[in-house]
DNA sequence: CTAGGGTTAG
């Protein structure tokens, strides 16, 4: 059917045959907007009457600009009476993104019907604007629900993390309807995310079709919360039922190892998606590349990283983030600049993730040059605030961090966290207690685990017992070691173990429930920095008998705690067994360990023998252990041989001055000593004197 | 209706 211009005044438009003229619209207005012939019953819609002319003029708008201009041409008639105009009118105004607009023609409605109330809620939805879905559903419909309607309002709630308004809607579903499948998968996964594991799951059970989807969304609901282990038997359960998973499963399984750290389990997945011929879409690569770079696997991230065609920005952030935490950071750093050169622009996402490597390694100038970005390109979030605060207070600026942190709006509790941390690392324990107190004073916002943990580390530095004992009391009140937690757990070990207090510590470390290998660490380190070396022995024995993995860090801790007490056989054999079962490579402080060990047990050739050996280069550290081990034994002959060889290799660094002057010092040869001092002065050196604190007040324990 | 990367803690 010819559908154009010349048909108008046939169809049903008595009133644009009558008002237009009278109100002297000029026609060629309308006759622009509607001449197009073509596509004409692609824009119809089944519920009106397609011949309509409003209708006609509303179909052939599609920019805010035509759309304004037909809107005052058919408000200026008298049209707007009309419902299926004004309909079309909201849905067109949403399609567009104007939902303020498409909610005052709404409004204007004098009866709204089922299906502009549903347009109206579309427009909410299409937009993503997700309060006004739950304001619109909870007060102005009035028209009945279909399940539509329900997965919408679901679906907001979600969004909204709103529980409540997510459970009268459940309760509404019920009293009138039976809903379908969908429905019903959207009331889990609104459980599920809104945090309430239980209510989804009995949704779950309670479901007479299961699919892929509702079984991905229970899985996906575990995952979210933590609940790892819980989604991975329900992946057998949904393997015992046939029912077999799709690449958002996988994508959730492999999720679930990240978080757990199992990177087997997650080969495993891998393998299983070759296997099964899914093709990898780009987030499942991300959640692989995630997996292997989160887990230590560095060589299988970057496989995955490198053998994919298209990688895109986040699969660059999930790279950075990981080499990141591996301690790798330099690395990481180094990334960022290359995805530069390729041309990708970083978001927000990427900016707070590459900040807190900068302020690992120290790199202030490429922190500061981020932070001159993001302010020029407009890449600002309060994420971004914060860890511009902690790169800052950990690169030891601490006015830099300040000055940000007082520049936010609104400080949430990770921005006070930030600079408290920050400070805490940094040495400036007592502003970060300072703010600490501010933080209580003058913001509403509540400390955490993380703050306390921060502070029981600052406390450790200071050698503070009386403020880290009153914080431990503090946090006992507010019920942050009440749900166990191992990071404020680990902290405040560490903290007594660090004060010489290894009973304390002890009786914290038997009441965290999940330990890790850093609270095994901290505790075998305890009993090392005591003298009870039979402590750290025994206790790291337990450990690999509870297949608690030990780290490159424990072996430091296990090998100190040798040293101290002259255990070289012990300390022999766990060296050896560090690269031999554990295929670490020994570091320098490992390093340090086993010649401070043979060089207080007076095997000074011995280690001599390590420190020319060694395949790294010897730190200043080594040195030290050595020579201290010289001056116990009064072997100066062993002594010089190695002074001529470590001040020909750092001729401009004070710190080796300083060991040979504490040599001679400790043999009395004191005018030798004072010829290095001289020394230094003419080579322009010096050297602060180091110091340690403690506190010798003790008091009790809240 | 289900799926990817982020800031603070040991």
């Amino acid at each position: 059917m010819r559908r154009s211009i010349s048909l108008i005044p046939q169809r049903v438009s008595p009133i644009i045959r009558f008002s237009f003229p009278q109100r002297c619209v000029p026609f060629t207005t309308i006759q622009k907007l509607i001449l197009p012939e073509d596509n004409y019953e692609s824009t119809t819609s089944q519920h009106y009457a397609a011949s309509s002319p409003c209708f006609l003029l509303l179909s052939k708008c599609t920019n805010i600009d035509s759309l304004r201009k037909a809107h005052g041409l058919l408000t200026g008639n008298g049209l707007m009476d009309d419902l299926s105009c004004a309909t079309k009118l909201v849905s067109l105004y949403g399609s567009i993104g104007y939902t303020k607009d498409a909610r005052l023609v709404f409004d204007q409605i004098p009866k709204p019907d089922f299906y502009s109330c549903k347009v109206m809620l579309g427009c909410y939805v299409l937009n993503k604007e997700s309060l006004e879905v739950i304001n619109f559903y909870g007060f102005e419909w009035k028209h009945g629900y279909n399940d539509i309607v329900f997965s919408k309002a679901l679906k907001a709630c979600t969004e909204l993390q709103d529980l409540e308004n997510g459970e009268k809607i459940h309760c509404q579903i019920f009293k009138v309807a039976s809903p379908d499948n969908i429905v019903l998968t959207g009331l889990l996964d609104m459980y599920a995310k809104c945090g309430d594991v239980k209510s989804a799951h009995r949704v779950f059970e309670e479901l007479t079709l299961r699919n892929v989807v509702s079984w991905t969304s229970m899985i996906a609901g575990y995952v979210k919360n933590d609940l790892q282990r819980e989604g991975l038997c329900l992946f057998n359960r949904m393997r015992e039922e046939s029912v077999s998973g799709n690449e958002v499963t996988y994508g959730v399984l492999v999720t679930a190892c990240t978080k757990l750290g199992a990177l087997h389990q997650g080969k495993w997945f891998h393998g299983c998606l070759i296997k099964s011929g899914i093709e990898l879409s780009s987030c499942l690569v991300t959640s692989l590349l995630d997996m292997y770079v989160k887990c230590g696997d560095i060589n299988n991230a970057r496989r995955v990283f490198s053998e994919h065609s298209h990688v895109d920005l986040v699969m660059w952030t999930a790279m950075i983030v990981g080499l990141t935490h591996n301690g790798r950071a330099n690395e990481a750093l180094s990334l960022f600049q290359r995805m530069k050169g390729v041309g990708i622009k970083a978001n927000c996402v990427t900016i707070a993730s590459v900040l807190p490597g900068c302020g690992l390694v120290g790199n202030l100038e490429l922190g500061r040059s981020i932070h001159g970005l993001s302010i020029k390109v407009g890449l600002w979030d309060t994420n971004v605030a914060n860890a511009l605060v902690h790169m800052y207070a950990k690169c030891c600026q601490n006015r830099d961090a300040r000055y940000v942190f007082e520049m936010e709006s609104e400080k949430d509790l990770v921005a006070w966290n930030s600079i408290i941390s920050g400070f805490s690392q940094n040495g400036s324990v007592h502003e970060a207690l300072f703010l600490f107190h501010l933080m209580n004073s003058e913001s509403s916002v509540t400390p955490n685990g993380v703050t306390v943990a921060s502070l029981f580390s600052a406390c450790a530095s200071l050698g503070s017992l009386a403020i880290g004992s009153s914080l431990h009391a503090y946090s006992l009140k507010l019920g942050f070691l009440a749900s166990s937690s191992v990071h404020v757990g680990t902290a405040l070990l560490d903290f007594y173990a660090k004060c010489g207090d290894a009973e304390s510590a002890r009786a914290v470390f038997d009441t965290i429930e999940e330990k890790n290998t850093i609270t095994w660490s901290a505790m075998i380190g305890g009993y090392g920095k005591q003298g009870d070396t039979k402590g750290s022995v025994e206790l790291f024995e337990e450990m690999l008998k509870r297949e608690q993995k030990p780290t490159e860090s424990t072996f430091t801790s296990i090998l100190s705690a040798c040293s101290h007490t002259g255990m070289v056989d012990e300390g022999k054999k766990y060296f050896s067994s560090m690269y031999k079962d554990y295929n670490f490579t020994p570091s320098t402080k490992h390093y340090t360990c086993m010649i401070d060990m043979l060089a207080r047990a007076g095997e000074l050739e011995q280690a001599l023998d390590v420190i020319e050996k060694m395949p790294i280069q010897p730190d200043v550290r080594c040195f030290a252990a050595f020579l201290h081990g010289c001056g116990m034994h009064s072997r100066f002959d062993l002594g010089e041989v190695v002074i001529k060889k470590m001040l020909d290799l750092h001729p401009d660094d004070a710190s080796y001055y300083v060991l040979v002057c504490n040599l001679y010092a400790s043999d009395g040869r004191w005018s030798q000593a004072k010829e290095v001092r001289n020394l230094m002065k003419q080579r322009g050196l010096s050297k602060i004197a180091g110091h340690s604190m403690m506190e010798s007040e003790f008091s009790a324990i809240g």
